[in-house]
DNA sequence: GAGTTGTCAAGAGCAGTGCTCTCGAAGTAG
DNA sequence: CTACTTCGAGAGCACTGCTCTTGACAACTC
């Protein structure tokens, strides 16, 4: 019992640490930008840099925490604000999950751009992160799903996709969580999908800067210019 | 006279010593990504890294004179393109310009990613690259105003804006190259402008692995989607 | 309880970075 | 020919990620 105990409470130790680590790394990176640190890092926890190495192999091991936190972080507020919605009103959902991103995407600044902004060269994202970044998307065809199967969205006559794209989306709905969306509904999602990363980016990256004001009614906006292409109603 | 031409030697070389920087910078941003190293560009010049601050004051300016470039050559690529579409064919300018921006950001991916990427923290983007930078937007207002002179585009019967966008889009209506294009068509377009930047990003930045093979059809049929959605045909 | 094993932080050190300053050589201008 | 400007080299500063060694302490074994 002692044993366990101790063991239990060196293993805490770590797991604080290791959380210490990651909520300072993630300040700096709201603050300084993507060039994170490690010295300033340990300098901050008032340890030395070495130290770091204990709970971290390396700098990219440490973004790759960073993102996968990011990754579900995102993920459970935009399952959350989609959840908050009435079932049936598929626009409704489609608004909360769009603004749930823009949302998350606003208050994480440094996250959002480490996730959906340029990738780092050397690094390759390992196959862990790819569950949890697919938590945002799956939120988007659930609510297909839930139009195709009350016939509320179908492929619309003389709707046709290229052979090419029709091929990779008829694959990829029979993705797990993709299941039954018709390609062509499938397409309208993400064309819908890119338009919405691409506005929070535009946002976020200052793209729109001098054009935009408001760029809550402006983002709205392109949430129901979309909806209606999906044909959520 | 000899002055002159040794003044000309001096300037020429100087002229020439920038413009090699420029180019190997270009080269190293290409492979090694955006943390492009001075010193490295230095070695590879055959000079020493304070002889390159001769020439930029720092490595800011550099990627400075880098954007700057990048923005001309892509607005020359997309101006080029577009203008091979008969002025007549509203839509087959409007894939002409899409395929240019995705043509050059595929030719130029560290380049695409230094221009609508990740900004860089610390970096505020100075005056000078709002002239360049919008060069590919007024290829798309071109467009847009063509089709409203002809009475093509139009603000459809029931389309409303929401009163801040539209007190937004109706002061950008008031920017050169803007003008004439009402509100209501201009939001279309930039509905479809942030869906082709989107699609263009999630190609370049892995977003669609496993899910797009045929990434050219792909872009293609969102290009067909976003005409339909401005209303070009 | 004593001895072994594993974990941890510290510190020195390496190779690299952006940037500054000084110095001597060379080109330019009067 | 002289004064001035421009340029590259080199040393140096403060910083980075990362490695390796050292010594302290906790955890487990006998």
């Amino acid at each position: 019992m002692t044993e366990s105990v101790a063991r239990g409470v060196r293993a805490r130790a770590r797991a604080e640490m290791t959380e210490q680590i990651k909520l300072v790394a993630r300040r700096h990176l709201a603050v300084d930008g993507p060039d994170l640190s490690l010295r300033a890092v340990a300098r901050e926890l008032g340890v030395v840099s070495s130290a770091v190495y204990r709970y971290f192999a390396s700098r990219d091991e440490l973004l790759t925490a960073l993102i996968l936190d990011g990754y579900n972080s995102l993920g459970e507020e935009v399952e959350r604000a989609e959840a908050a919605a009435p079932r049936h009103d598929l626009s409704g959902r489609w608004y909360a999950a769009g603004r749930g991103i823009r949302a998350w995407s606003l208050a994480n600044r440094a996250e959002y751009a480490l996730l959906y902004g340029t990738p780092v060269p050397g690094y390759a994202a390992p196959q862990d992160t790819v569950g949890p970044a697919s938590r945002p998307v799956l939120v988007l065809t659930g609510i297909l799903r839930d139009g195709v199967e009350r016939g509320l969205l179908f492929p619309r006559a003389g709707e046709r996709l290229p052979r090419a794209v029709r091929a990779d989306l008829v694959a990829l709905a029979r993705m797990p969580g993709f299941e039954g969306v018709p390609a062509a509904v499938l397409a309208r999602g993400m064309t819908a999908w890119a338009q919405l990363f691409g506005s929070v980016s535009f946002e976020l990256f200052g793209r729109l800067q001098n054009a935009v004001h408001d760029y809550e009614a402006y983002f709205d906006y392109q949430l129901r210019a979309m909806a209606a292409h999906i044909g959520l109603r």
